[in-house]
RNA sequence: GUGAGUAUAGCUCAGUCGGUUAGAGCAUCAGAUUGUGGUUCUGAGGGUCGUGGGUUCGAGUCCCAUUAUUCACCCCA
């Protein structure tokens, strides 16, 4: 056997220690903030039965699903008529049963099913974990990456929807990435399409009036009746697509249109709820009514959230919405939740790209303590010891080599302090304690030590 | 699923019209400097030019196939 180059599958990453640093910086900002507003963790597996997945994201999701080969004699139960290209689709169901989650939404949903006789509803819980999608990885997309969810189930109140977008407003302006929260509902949605008369062509409309920016009202129109929608249907959308102004002005102009639709008018209340709840707070990032939102439209039932970050090319940094009968299908109909999901990688992106990492995720290693062998290396166990019980990161560098090696070894880690314990110190019982970023070098008294590097950031 | 590009040192990339022994920067290692890094100087190691075939006296370079990878569309965080 040859020697192969190592290789990692497409669209997935190693992270080295200075991109961990970074990333845990987010999912802590993220984590804080879901904390602070009462939301629990918990996690569930990276596997899922196939019944669970199967038919949640439609017949795109499907294929996107990542499915692991049943262990062991996976073709025992196969006849050799199923082996063939046509019968692909039913082979795949004889020799997979699992299959890697592909959100955190649905493994959720059967998470609070299976688990409905311990929680307390509204049950407000967290989860950070990785999910797959057998995509064509491209810039900001891969096929393993992290979600960040939020959600709360067992509860009507657009209280719940204020709160996520809050909290989306709050984290990443703590991140320090400028964003625009774009809003819609579903049931505007479905009353625009009730209205002319299509209820089937939700997505084709809003999927040709999304390209409104890039091709022009004239080209929408083409490609509206292109997609099957009759002159007078067009002519009835016009105030929709040319939507502008306030949000209290877009609102005006589709209850115009919707004047008919009950479900219009329910979806119209709806944003004007979550509006005025969150015109309480203070919110650092704009807020802003967009008819084009149609993401995971496959459940979403009445809100619609997404955040895009101002002026960038990659796609959304988090996206939600309200389900009012997700539970429904694994046997508990009747529940009502709302989520909030944020893409960490896509997030990690867009802050690397605009240099807004703090300089301390760079290094966790506060202070180096040089490797004098073995007449000084008690005492710089000691100090060590003493160093973290008082929190501060410390490192004792385990070889005796030559200390030009191990100043190298500090400047890499970008470790800001070396503690140098020679045998005049040992003697004086001092330390050479050295700045690595200015390169001042001075003699510092054991109990001084805790107080400069903690002062210092 | 559709389309386009790329593949040469650990990384980023040069390599002319097809012509002798394939180069640079960065990184690594060693030394200048056995109690001081990041800056400087000197030197060293490191290559099946993605893989397979073809054209040719001769291929990193041209042709075909294949694999990997990147970007875009669809869709999505």
């Amino acid at each position: 056997m040859s020697i192969q180059k190592p290789s990692i599958p497409k669209g997935t990453r190693d992270f080295s220690p200075a991109e961990m640093n970074r990333r845990n910086y987010i999912f802590g900002v993220i984590r804080h903030i879901f904390e602070q507003h009462g939301y629990m963790p918990i996690e569930t597996p990276a596997m899922e039965n196939l019944t669970t997945l199967l038919g949640k994201y439609g017949e795109e999701g499907d294929k996107l699903l990542f499915r692991i080969l049943n262990s062991g004699d996976f073709l025992s139960g196969v006849d050799s008529a199923d082996l063939t290209i046509a019968n692909h689709q039913k082979l795949s169901g004889k020799i997979s049963e699992k299959g890697l989650r592909y959100d955190l939404t649905v493994p959720f949903a059967r998470y609070v099913v299976q688990h409905r006789n311990e929680i307390t509803f509204p049950f407000k819980r967290y989860q950070l974990q990785p999910v797959w999608r057998a995509d064509r990885p491209q810039k900001g997309r891969y096929r393993e990456f992290y979600q960040c969810d939020a959600d709360v189930i067992g509860s009507d109140s657009m209280l719940n929807e204020a709160e996520l977008i809050i909290m989306a407003d709050k984290i990443f302006s703590k991140l320090d990435i400028n964003v625009v929260i774009k809003i819609n509902n579903r049931k505007i949605l479905s009353g625009i399409a009730e209205i002319i008369g299509h209820p089937d062509k939700i997505i084709d409309i809003t999927v040709a009036i999304d390209k409104l920016d890039k091709i022009g009202v004239d080209k929408v129109n083409e490609e509206l009746e292109s997609r099957g929608l009759d002159k007078t249907s067009i002519e009835k959308l016009q105030p929709i697509i040319n939507l502008s102004g306030s949000n209290t002005e877009k609102l005006n102009q589709i209850r115009k249109v919707l004047s008919e639709s009950a479900d219009g008018n329910k979806g119209i209340e709806e944003v004007e709820k979550i509006l005025s709840l969150i015109s309480e707070t203070k919110l650092s990032n704009q807020i802003e009514i967009d008819l084009t939102l149609a993401r995971g439209l496959n459940y979403y039932t009445g809100a619609i959230i997404e955040v895009k970050a101002a002026d960038a090319g990659i796609g959304s940094l988090s996206g939600g919405g309200r389900y009012d009968n997700l539970t429904g299908i694994f046997g508990l109909p009747g529940i009502s939740g709302v989520g909030i999901s944020f893409g960490a990688d896509r997030i990690y992106d867009v802050m690397l790209e605009r240099n807004l990492f703090p300089e301390s995720t760079a290094a966790s290693t506060k202070v180096l303590l040089v490797n004098f062998g073995d007449k000084e290396e008690m005492v710089c166990l000691k100090l060590a010891d003493e160093l973290r019980a008082k929190g501060i990161n410390t490192e004792y560098f385990p070889d005796n080599i030559k200390i030009g090696k191990q100043f190298t070894y500090a400047d890499n880690k970008q470790i800001p302090w070396v503690i140098i314990i020679g045998e005049t110190e040992m003697t004086n019982k001092t330390v050479q304690l050295k700045n690595m970023s200015t390169g001042v070098q001075s003699t510092a008294q054991y109990h001084e030590l805790s107080e400069i590097l903690s002062n210092d950031l």
